[in-house]
DNA sequence: CCGGATCCGAATCGATACTG
DNA sequence: CAGTATCGATTCGGATCCGG
């Protein structure tokens, strides 16, 4: 099944035609999080067709961005090769780049956990993290909830729920706070509320600990709207 | 019309709603070049039905990345917002990140000037050119004729053939050297061939000046397909 | 020529059901 | 868990047509 070419020789186009297909951007996406079986990539993207899904992760196989690897005794997931890996930094660069237009979510949109990982990963700016002190944020929007510690500008993320089996490795010690988040957090983000103002406003909800380390977290994770960000 | 949804709020997902339909990112990449008429944009994209582009336009419009704006007293051109115009640095990214599963191009693919301008913008190196002595190149691949002058970590390239009518400014001067490529142009650009051994292979044939001057533009013009380039 | 709009068959996608 | 199979709903592709 040749994927429908567009009959040009040229780079960008080679590149669409590899993962510019419908459903396969988020594919990558959840992926470059870290290896999912296929049940996990149906729960991370619920509205994808089965066969939809199958169709793409044979395509990215063939396409070398991703493989097939052996989990435990049965069972298996797939995973970004290095190749795909590559797309981080576009990948980063198209979420920034698409923040300004996310608007208010719809009835039906929802936040997964990796879609929210990722999310944080795009806001992140290592080079304000690295002039602040060391912070570890309990994050909770909806169902998921996230630990993101900073460390000078080195971010590490781990999903806590709602599937924590996967995660990269156990977590140790307490969050520096803990706190919910509506949608609105993107307003924080952007940096059109304050973290204090995010709170009188019912957005963040300081569930524990202590409210002045979100003055860290909304100058570490920020996305100006305006700003022509490289994909550095 | 609303685009079909992912159902996802997320920034990655939002910008793949925006440009991830079929033809979207090859409309972007010619108006990236400079401001095209329908027409153009048709000759550009030979194999694009009429109807998608006429659909794409007005969804890229929607989405705030293409404008329309008169030319002459009648007629009318496509252009790319400022916001557009920030795909730039994923545009080129994700040319590099093509560009090694490029291959051998097939019997019905071609080569667009607008293509291969942004493909010439894909593998510049600013920071390999500014270390070399000013360059001034005419390359010709099938109809397609460039103009690319290199000055420090400067790049400007202008349209020759065959459809000149819309280029920048009127080239002055003349070109170190006049030369014409085949697709095996792109093993000059990885690094596969240099110049001289392509030059033997018939891949480039120089048609005047200093062969000597293309040790340059392979300096300049290279994309390592094995080395994972950011996207800065 | 320019800037599309319209029509229609072919291919893909989406939803659901089903299976080793 | 990891997919196929089926089938109606959409979209795409190719061609034609039309007003300026």
């Amino acid at each position: 099944m040749a994927a429908r070419s567009y009959g040009q020789y040229c780079g960008i186009t080679t590149a669409v035609e590899l993962i510019g297909e419908r459903w396969a951007m988020l594919i990558i996406r959840d992926l470059m999080v870290g290896a999912r079986r296929y049940t996990d990539l149906q729960r991370g993207l619920p509205k994808i067709p089965s066969n939809i899904l199958s169709t793409r992760l044979k395509e990215l196989q063939e396409a070398g961005v991703v493989r097939r690897a052996p989990l435990y005794r049965t069972g298996l997931v797939y995973e970004l090769t290095a190749y795909g890996r590559q797309l981080e930094p576009i990948l980063l660069a198209l979420g920034r780049w698409g923040f300004p237009k996310m608007g208010e979510p719809g009835p039906d949109d929802l936040v997964t956990a990796d879609s929210l990982t990722m999310a944080l990963r795009t806001a992140f700016r290592p080079d304000a993290a690295a002039a602040l002190p060391a912070a570890d944020y309990e994050l909770h929007v909806g169902e998921v909830a996230l630990r993101a510690q900073v460390d000078r500008s080195d971010l590490r993320i781990a999903q806590l729920a709602p599937n924590p089996a996967l995660s990269p490795a156990a977590v140790v010690g307490d969050p520096d706070v803990v706190f919910a988040a509506g949608p609105g957090i993107r307003l924080v983000i952007s940096g059109e509320l304050t973290p204090a103002e995010a709170i009188d406003a019912g957005v963040v909800h300081i569930i524990s600990g202590d409210a002045t380390v979100l003055e860290r977290f909304a100058e570490t994770f920020h996305i100006d709207p305006l700003e022509a960000r490289s994909a550095a």
